[in-house]
DNA sequence: ATGGTGGCGCGGCCA
């Protein structure tokens, strides 16, 4: 078996308690971590050693960066996208044992009217791009990560209140189809046709207790792949504990 | 409700 993670921790500084516990209790392969905000000098690189794992980040002071734990060793790091020269820190690639891992912290977009918007779709077209490439060198490859897009209504509690906002929108969603139509499922749909898999919640308004989220956190795995996964889950418990991430983990288990 | 909460870091940006 082999059991792999995502979890945007909202700083790893903060939230570094809850992931060494969470490591502990659900002992996973690979956990792939979005919005570290820190940089590489100071990531907490001992204690996630010290816990029986590798590690592997790529991280940017008070914005984005991204980390990959692993039991295996880490092996053809990748930190940009090419043909994109950007500063921020939001894409992590790597080879574990055979298979590709993609970790993305895909841009926010902020308004589909903000020239942000337009960043996060050709950041997501670049993305694609380099998807493609990959799959002509790995036959076995994983993206996962904070894709900060819903990519059906039933991944959101209003879809009315939400229709054409940025998280939702057309052109993003059809952004994300076009990643999966390289040959990509997501692995939470291969088991769970339900709306309420939700994986982040707003801070305000109490949100998480009234279930108001969205489902934004997926593990998309190639059709090799995905014909070994057997569950893919989304653990609420963190989203509940003292001081929490507005994300939650995603678990995907593959024979 | 042009608000609300949280992280960073100490004013204002970002989500």
């Amino acid at each position: 078996m082999f059991k792999i993670a995502t979890w945007n921790v909202n700083s790893i500084k903060v939230r570094l308690p809850h992931v060494l516990d969470w490591l502990k209790k659900h002992k996973p392969d690979v956990l792939a971590l979005q919005e570290t905000k820190m940089t590489d000098e100071l990531f907490p690189k001992a204690a996630i050693e010290k816990s029986g794992y590798h590690v592997a980040y790529s991280g940017q002071k008070t914005y984005n960066g991204v980390a990959i734990i692993s039991r295996q060793p880490i092996k053809d790091i990748v930190t940009d996208l090419p043909k994109l020269d950007d500063p921020q820190r939001r894409l992590l690639g790597a080879t574990i044992n055979k298979a590709r891992i993609l970790n993305v912290y895909v841009p926010n977009g902020e308004s589909v009217d903000s020239t942000k918007y337009q960043y996060k779709l050709d950041w997501l077209k670049k993305l694609r791009d380099y998807v493609k490439q990959q799959l002509n060198t790995y036959s076995q490859c994983i993206i996962l990560g904070d894709f900060n897009i819903a990519p059906e209504d039933r991944d959101v509690y209003d879809p009315a209140a939400w229709e054409d906002h940025v998280l939702v929108s057309e052109a993003e969603r059809k952004a994300l189809r076009e990643i999966l139509k390289l040959g990509f499922c997501d692995t939470f749909r291969l088991f769970d046709q339900t709306s309420g898999g939700f994986s982040w919640w707003d801070y305000r308004h109490f949100a998480f207790r009234r279930n108001l989220g969205l489902r934004l956190d997926l593990i998309l795995a190639n059709k090799t792949l995905a014909d070994k996964c057997k569950r893919c889950t989304v653990d609420k418990t963190p989203r509940s504990l003292e001081r929490p991430s507005d994300h939650t983990p995603v678990v995907a288990e593959f024979e």
